[in-house]
DNA sequence: ACATTATTTTGGAACGATCCAATAATGCTT
DNA sequence: AAGCATTATTGGATCGTTCCAAAATAATGT
């Protein structure tokens, strides 16, 4: 009886118009907060429109003013808590600016990339911002330019021309993480975990200079590139404890690579910071309070994520202003693992 | 030269058909692949596509058809790996099923929640995933049923109306970790964390029911509540050791109050496992190599998020059907730790 | 070859908003 | 009270697609 059958005709800014007794453009202009509009009409019609339970449709006005308040993020690795962190720095930032963002996960998978690009694309969304899956080819980024869709790149960069960026100071970070394993009198210091990239590459330059700074010589031997997760890095330190069994101390790929040894150390009966130093790499969440907590040099993931996204709305208000980056400055952070 | 002012007007589906000379609507049909036409002219309208730089603009679609292929999945905290896992799990299924994910952070803040969900009903979309934030009226339930919104509501119950609920069997796993515990010789058992709510409630009625079981009897103070968060678990641990020395065993709300125990634990100079033994719930990724790595009951988070895609598109395709749950059968899964 | 049926193709009217130029109502001067 | 500037309001045209009923073309049977 109250209730009409279901696939009622959704009530539009006509209908709105027709009960408040205005033009529909009257309507259109009330609902964009117009202050042409006198303040009793607005009134009448937002009553109006209250009272019919008329609900906006942004589609057909984002189609006809051809603009875009959604924005694309795509992630590469949710599972690490690190990009996890990220994610809800940029996602606040970017609802507090009135976006709405649609989120794809690839799994370092290129193919995937591909496939969600593409389809953000269709969505004539405002602007994208992107942590590129291993092995991203440098020429995405001319790509995306060429759908004149605004593009910042995260975490990892993407060759050397010039594009809005946020990431960190990589090899400062790791170089310092090194030398204080040096200051706490390590010689035999190995690079564990991640796999060889341009974030690899970054990080293990920061080792070998603060190597190269105490006047010890670097060790390719030394070096035990695996998979950057916990699983990967347990099994590595494992191996390392067997073959390398004077190394004391390690200077991790990142967070999840520590934790991964702060495991495997557990499992050899070993103290981490006290038989063997472990320092980590991005300052996650976990590692104030893992066992033992994490000596790691901080980024500051969430600012790292509120700094795309505030790169990228500026990209999008003025799209020819010069790309910019933003390089997170780390900082040592001193717990029990080292 | 070559490159026109930026501003061009799109290529439309108009421009394809003058190009494949022939008209809107066929090209409209081979967008969309229909087998009405013949197999040469859609290769010719396709090939001029392609010439062209077409791009499909879907908002347009979706504008005339009515349709959607987005969904909206609000998740209150991605810093808990749980949830993450099942965003990942969730995320994977539906851009497999086609449909692209709108997503919306809550950090467990009503008011934000609202708005999001505001938001998300202005964009038309075609489902929403919602893991509710604490404190969520029941009535959210009805009020999004009456925006003619298929819902699917996850992890936290909402009432005991019926609708889609992915989620698994708090009471049965805590109950299963608790028994474990005690079949261990532990006769003093804290229950570690968690903030009062449906799933709180349901996880100490776990514990209560093991230790009836045994017939030990059950010990208000021996629940702790506390953030379900590593810091606040990891503090709560401390005063809990101080003040309950005789306590030798903890089952706790979820894997991160377990991390934070384990953390509290090694401050301590307890072994976990041997000195004192702890077990968590969920079991996420980073439960396998923790220090020591965590005994804990499996809910299968990805799965659990697969679930709620695949409760989702079910009510989507079949509206009027009744509606289900998934519950997840919780399994031990025993390490070091208990 | 012709009627009949099946296959392809098509033009215009939607979808629900915004834009823009034009009109109506109001306020201010003198 | 008329003239003029300001302030409010409005009707179409439009965004890029899909829907639908009808038209054109091809295939079939006799």
């Amino acid at each position: 009886m109250s209730k009409p059958a279901s696939p009622a005709r959704a009530v539009t800014i006509h209908d709105v118009a027709a009960a408040a007794g205005v033009s529909k453009s009257t309507v259109s202009l009330v609902l964009q907060g117009s202050t042409l509009i006198r303040d009793e009409t607005a009134e009448r019609v937002r009553e109006a429109a209250r009272k019919l339970g008329y609900v906006y449709n942004r589609r057909a006005a984002e189609l006809r003013s051809n603009s875009s308040r959604t924005i694309g993020v795509v992630i590469n690795d949710l599972m690490n808590p690190f990009f996890a962190e990220v994610l809800v720095g940029l996602e606040r930032k970017l609802v507090d600016a009135g976006y709405i963002v649609f989120m794809a996960h690839t799994s370092e998978d290129l193919r995937r990339q591909e496939q969600v690009l593409a389809t953000m694309r269709e969505q004539n969304i405002a602007g994208i911002a992107l942590c590129p899956v291993l092995g991203t080819p440098q020429a995405l980024l001319k790509t995306v330019k060429s759908w004149g869709i605004p593009l910042v790149v995260m975490v990892r960069p993407l060759g050397t021309s010039a594009y809005d960026y946020a990431g960190s100071d990589n090899e400062g970070g790791v170089a310092l993480a090194t030398a204080h394993l040096i200051a706490r009198g390590h010689r035999h210091i190995a690079f564990l975990g991640g796999r060889r990239g341009p974030v690899f590459e970054q990080r293990l330059a920061g080792y070998k200079r603060a190597l190269a700074d105490a006047g010890i010589a670097f060790d390719e031997a030394r070096v035990f590139a695996a998979d950057p997760t916990r699983e990967g890095a347990h099994d590595c330190t494992l191996a390392m404890l067997d073959s390398h069994a004077e190394v004391t101390a390690a200077a991790c790929y990142n967070d999840l690579v520590a934790f991964g040894a702060l495991s495997a150390l557990g499992e050899r009966g070993l103290r981490p910071g006290k038989d063997f130093a472990v320092m980590g790499f991005d300052n996650v969440l976990a590692a104030a309070h893992s066992n033992p907590p994490l000596s790691t040099v901080d980024v500051r993931p969430g600012a790292l994520g509120e700094a795309a996204a505030a790169l990228l709305l500026h990209r999008i208000s003025a799209p020819g202003s010069a790309p910019s980056r933003y390089i997170a400055t780390p900082h040592l952070v001193l717990r029990q693992s080292a």
